[in-house]
RNA sequence: GCGCUCGUAGCUCAGUGGAUAGAGCAGAGGACUUCUAAUCCUAAGGUCGCAGGUUCGAAUCCUGCCGGGCGCACCA
């Protein structure tokens, strides 16, 4: 039996008690959920159904809990009830009921955990959008992984997801790029207010050795050639690095295409209609202020020019012509100002600030080497890049250690110890539970022992078989609410708990036959509890763009 | 100054109002004739920043204070 199941069991048999005794029935919840007690005494699992509706049934908890607990210890699966402290109520499942799980989730197999939790949402998913003026590096990398995390999630919650990246490839800062990398060509310093970095000389002598003649001929044409070819090779190193770290954008919008596709004025036009633009002082003006904003914001200066807000907004009101009706903003603390007036732009253009707009802010990460702060820096060419985490540590430790604490917590990242791949990194913990299994079922087939097609499920009832199976049972709950909650860590803590899980489980149950046994049922049944828990690392580990090895 | 955000074990972090606050790492002790010991077991480790409040119940919600990070452009 799944957790979904015996909820709906529970919500039943309070229905009807209710109904037995005259209760108002509108004051039960329309769905409501079990937990999985930490103290295996309060049973398999707890519902505090009892004591949240007791109030307004106007009975008291545990008189209400003694009466569900009384029908439900009727229903099929159910081994018993009780009800404990203020009007919990702990319920224990039969062996075979639990057992069943292990059919459940191989029948399902990479299908398990996936939902339609978020079922008919067509959600835009925007993340990293790194400036094309330089590598992507470690201040990105948490959104890589975090973001890419997170699409794969909402997708297994049965989400219409569309990941994208912004590329600001307008404006002042590209020019100064580009005769950054001129002047590097050139052999001269790098031009005030220009990009030092040596990433910077590089690609000026890949310019070079694409175009001889690149430093000839008028001084417009050899800007417009910097700039179209480092811009160039720029993006196609980002795109790499960002797909060598395992994340996929399904679309890489420029936003040169929003100024020449007459996207910003067509932007422009609807924000007046919806009456929110003004004139002042020889410029354009947004009333954010309306909807939240400290001050109103320029979208055309005084000189004519379009600003990035103008650029923005455009960007949004594109998406929302795309047919999204949610759009996600992944954002560094170093954002968090653009919160207000990024939803302001959606209440101005006649949206839902608090559906049609999501904008998730996570902290920054800091890092140490030597017990000492290190602070990153494109200027002091302290700057790590994503290209060389990876070659340090890889994709799989990259990804894992970024993903599994919440956005919201500051991460501060010991560069000595993920630089030393040790078992410091709990994904190590993690694919190491995968890998036992396939060799375990590895040493089945040779022994030409197979998991058959049945098994019986009454037989799993160790105390260490049953907690295995309590935890599969949970997987589908926690990934639809890291979808929910934009949560990915949450995924890659259950993971955690369930290679624990599987560890003991191993460490006191032997699977395979010793010697010259033969095979039993218990045998079958177990090889079938085992691939389960296969399943779940590997799927779970797929939401995080982690690889779930066969050998370590 | 205004605003946002974070504060939980020595370290890095979990804990969407529930029962005795958890994990990993580090440190102490134990288990290899191994279905992979990258594992398991035992013990130790806490003023959940501080002080009030809300309620049957608060690490969780509210207020104030303290401390860290970040942000406050007709910059991009």
């Amino acid at each position: 039996m799944t957790p979904a199941k015996l909820a709906e069991t529970i919500l039943a048999a309070a229905h009807d008690v209710f109904a037995e005794r005259g209760l108002d029935r509108a004051v039960l919840p329309g769905m409501t959920a079990v937990e999985r007690p930490r103290n295996p005494e309060h049973g398999d699992y707890s519902s505090n159904l009892a004591m949240q509706v007791a109030k307004r049934a106007g009975t008291p908890p545990r008189e209400l809990a003694a009466a569900v607990a009384e029908r439900l210890s009727r229903a099929p699966g159910i081994k018993s009830v009780d009800v404990a402290g203020p009007g919990f109520l702990n319920v224990r499942l039969d062996a075979a009921a639990a057992g069943e799980l292990a059919r459940v989730v191989v029948e399902a197999g990479d299908a398990y955990g996936r939902s339609a939790a978020l079922a008919g949402r067509n959600v835009n998913l925007e993340f990293v959008s790194a400036n094309p003026t330089g590598p992507v590096h470690l201040g990105h990398t948490r959104w890589a992984a975090v973001g890419d995390s997170l699409r794969r999630i909402l997708a297994a919650a049965g989400a219409e997801v569309t990941s994208e990246h912004y590329i600001n490839d307008a404006g002042t800062q590209m020019d100064r790029f580009a005769e950054s990398v001129r002047a590097a060509a050139k052999g001269e310093p790098t031009p005030e207010g220009g990009y030092p970095g040596e990433y910077v000389a590089e690609l000026a002598q890949q310019v070079l050795a694409a175009h001889p003649d690149a430093l000839e001929g008028p001084e417009e044409r050899q800007r417009r050639l910097f700039l179209d070819e480092a811009y160039r090779l720029m993006l196609a190193e980002m795109r790499a690095s960002l797909a060598r770290f395992g994340v996929r954008f399904d679309v890489w919008f420029s936003e040169r295409t929003l100024h020449d596709g007459g996207a910003v004025e067509h932007a422009l036009n609807k924000l007046r209609e919806q009456g929110h633009v003004y004139e002042a002082e020889g410029a354009v003006w947004l009333r954010t202020t309306d909807f939240g904003d400290d001050k109103d914001r320029v979208l055309i200066r005084s000189n004519g020019e379009k600003t990035y807000f103008a650029a923005d907004s455009a960007y949004y009101i594109n998406k929302r012509e795309r047919g999204f009706d949610k759009c996600i903003y992944l954002l560094g603390a170093d954002h968090h100002g653009y919160v207000n007036r990024l939803r302001a732009i959606a209440a101005c253009a006649g949206d839902d600030p608090d559906f049609n707009i999501e904008i998730l802010i996570g902290q920054l990460v800091s890092l140490v080497r030597g017990g000492q702060p290190v602070r990153l820096s494109k200027r002091a060419g302290t700057l790590i890049t994503l290209d060389e985490i990876v070659d340090a540590v890889g994709v799989d430790a990259a990804r894992y250690s970024l993903a599994r604490s919440s956005a919201d917590s500051p991460l501060t990242l010991d560069l000595d110890v993920i630089t030393r791949q040790s078992n410091d990194n709990p994904v190590y913990y993690v694919q190491y539970a995968h890998a036992r299994i396939a060799s375990l079922l590895r040493n089945a087939t040779e022994l030409r022992v197979e998991r058959g097609t049945d098994f019986d499920p009454g037989l799993l009832g160790h105390q260490r078989e049953n907690d295995l199976l309590k935890k599969l049972g949970e997987f589908p709950e926690v990934v639809s609410t890291a979808a929910e909650l934009r949560e990915p860590h949450r995924v890659a803590r259950y993971l955690e708990e369930l290679a624990g899980t599987y560890h003991r489980f191993y460490d006191v149950c032997r699977v395979l036959p010793q010697g010259d046994e033969p095979a039993t049922e218990l045998t079958r049944a177990r090889l079938w509890l085992v691939e389960a828990s296969r399943i779940v690392l590997a799927n779970g580990l797929e939401l995080l763009g982690v690889s779930a090895p066969e050998r370590m």
